[in-house]
Formats: C-alpha cells, sequence, structure tokens
DNA sequence: AGTTCTCCATACGGTGACGTATGGTTGGCG
DNA sequence: CGCCAACCATACGTCACCGTATGGAGAACT
C-alpha cells in the first residue's frame, strides 16, 4: 500500500515557494540551497522529492501551465448573449494588475523561456490558448474570423504589454483612458 | 596629457560584449570571466578598466537608456503634417520585431529591473519617453489631450506586448492582421 | 519488540565565479 | 637607454551552490 498522501503534499509545498522565489529572483534565483533554508529544511529534504534542480523548475513550470489555462478559460466562459461582458472582463483582470506576483512569475518564465526550449513550448501553448479563448468571444459576437483573430491579437499583447510595463510603480492612467482603450478593443 | 582614446574603446568593446551576453542569457547570466572568455582575453583587463561587476551592468544600462532614447526621438521625428505616417513607421519599426537582439534585451533589463531599483528607474525613463513621443503626434493629428495619451498607451503596450509574445517564433500572424491592428490604433 | 519505510540532517567533494595581488609586456618619452 | 604608464596574465583566497553518500528519528506495520 503506497500513501503518497504526505508525500505529495510536501511536495507542492516545495513548488509553492519555488513559485515565490520565482516571483521574487527569477529562475536563474531558484536555488535550491537558499529555498530550503527559506522553507526551514535543508537540502536533504529536496533531494528526496526532488531528482535535482531541473525537477523542481519542470513542476513550477507544470503547474504555472495548468493554472494559466484554467484561469483563462474560467475568466472568458460566457453564457451566450454575453460575450461583450465576458471580453470587459477579461480585460479588466488581467489588465488590471491587482495580481504583482502574477506577473512577477509571468516575465520570469517568459525570461527563462529564451534560453529553455521546454519552457518556451510551455509559454506558447499559453499563448495560443489565452488567444484562442478571446478570438472565439469576438466570433460569437459574430464578428468575421480574420477581424476576431486581429482583435484578440490586439487585447492580448495591450493587456499583456500594460502589465509588463508597470513593474512596480502605481497605475499612472486613470481608469477613464483605461475605459477608452477597452471600448476601442472590443468594439 | 591623456589619451584615453584607446582605453575608452576597450571600455567600450567591453560593454558591447556585455550586451550581447545580456541580450542571450540575462543580466545573470553576465559573468566577467565568462565575459573575458568570449572576449579572448581574462579577467585581468576586466578589473583595470572595470571597478566591478556592477559597473559594467552600470555601464550597460546606461548605454541602453541613451540608444532607446535616441532611437525613439528618431523614428516618432515627423515634419508637420507627417505626422500618421510617422506613427504608421513607428508601430512598423517597433512591432516588426525584425530586431530580435533588441527585444531579448529589453526582456532581459525589464527583468532586471524588478531586482534592481536603480534599474527600474531606468526603464521607467525609457518608458516615459516612448510614451510621451507617441502622445506628442497624437496630439499633433488634432486628437484631444485625453484621447492622445489613451492611444499612445495603447500603441506602446501593444507593440510592447507584441514583441514580447514572440519569444523565437515566426511570425505567426499575416500582415493584414497587424495592418488592421495599426488602424485601429491610429485612426 | 523488531523491522521497514518515509523523511530529513550532516558531511563531503567539486565547480564556477568574484575580487585582489602581483608580475610581465609593450609603447611612448625624457 | 632607462623609465613610466597602460594594459593584460597568472595565481590566490573565498564563497555560494550543486549533487551524493550516509546516518539517523519516527511512524507504521507484523
Amino acid at each position: 500500500m503506497d500513501k503518497p498522501a504526505r508525500t505529495a503534499l510536501d511536495r507542492d509545498a516545495w513548488i509553492r515557494g519555488a513559485i515565490d522565489v520565482v516571483a521574487a529572483d527569477g529562475v536563474d534565483g531558484l536555488r535550491v540551497e537558499v529555498l530550503a533554508k527559506r522553507l526551514g529544511v535543508t537540502k536533504g529534504s529536496f533531494y528526496w522529492h526532488f531528482k535535482d534542480r531541473r525537477d523542481l523548475i519542470d513542476a513550477v513550470l507544470d503547474t504555472w501551465r495548468e493554472g494559466r489555462i484554467r484561469d483563462i478559460r474560467k475568466q472568458t466562459a460566457a453564457e451566450p448573449g454575453k460575450e461583450l461582458e465576458a471580453l470587459n472582463h477579461t480585460i479588466d483582470v488581467y489588465a488590471a494588475a491587482k495580481n504583482r506576483k502574477g506577473i512577477a512569475i509571468e516575465a520570469a518564465i517568459r525570461m527563462w523561456a529564451r534560453q529553455d526550449a521546454p519552457t518556451a513550448a510551455v509559454v506558447e501553448e499559453v499563448d495560443a490558448t489565452r488567444l484562442d479563448c478571446t478570438r472565439a468571444l469576438f466570433v460569437a459576437l459574430g464578428l468575421p474570423e480574420a477581424e476576431a483573430k486581429a482583435r484578440s491579437v490586439l487585447l492580448y499583447a495591450y493587456v499583456f504589454g500594460f502589465s509588463m510595463m508597470q513593474c512596480g510603480r502605481f497605475p499612472m492612467d486613470p481608469a477613464k483612458t483605461r475605459r477608452w482603450i477597452t471600448e476601442r478593443i472590443t468594439r
């Protein structure tokens, strides 16, 4: 009889801690011994749960990918006839940048993806899913395929670029500006 | 008589090499001994030209800041009456992403800015300049101040977000899509 | 009660990188 | 010719981190 319950939980604790570190210092800043100290244990624990540092990074990546895909699916879910609300909601949620940690993780993983091909594939998958979800909403609104695609690209590039720009400073642009931009993208 | 000509040139060679490394591996990947090997010399040379690693990073940052500010000024320069062309040209140049290395450097420095306050200030300055240059073009086109600002934010966020998205893959969107988006932003 | 399995601590060797100290080479100049 | 300054190589001590080997401590099972 295997009882991986506690083991699985501890592995997840490592992954959660790793995600915090990645958000703060990037993937390069993710060091086994440093993370161990943060968690109040030693390397001995780590190398029981993980094969090596790369194994942890892959686990972080997997967790991130599934979380992001589940999230975009949830945010863009819309009952028939409420697609416009869903789009506005999506822009609001993602461009609001209320979630600083999420943005930091996104930036870190994207940076890491430049050097690591498997990570690049994960990022590409997340991007494709996000583009597809919003594109589907525009299509449901009756727009032709080409325009729906163009609008989804604009939406995503804006939201993403915008969140990347304000790395640390306060919003800097009034709600009025955001409203104008949202209108411009969705209508 | 001081003859800093050759000295200054060699220091610049180090900076140029450092920029290449930053583009490829990020600021964290910028290591003194590794860069020295790349340049065919040893650390001895480095510590003659620079105080320490931080000194090199600051020099890279300075070079980047001045280059980016000069570039956006150049790209957005427009004779009276040709502001729309200038805007289209700007979007084309920056979103075309023909310059992969430039994008990589931008991403790396932005990532680094999350951990380093002085760098964050530099990034902020570049952002502000870029936003201001495009905003001025919209104002020259007769748009009210608020809308000019909103459009410049949309333009910049799009261009920047777009270039960040395709980290490695081929364009993926037809010229037609880009045209539609450009129209949407500028008119 | 003894054994086994899970989980973690400790100790070790190895590597890569930082910054310093010091010596050598070259070119210009008195 | 001899000297000095610019420029670089070599050698050194130090540190952070990786991954492994090994030894427990405690729960769980028999």
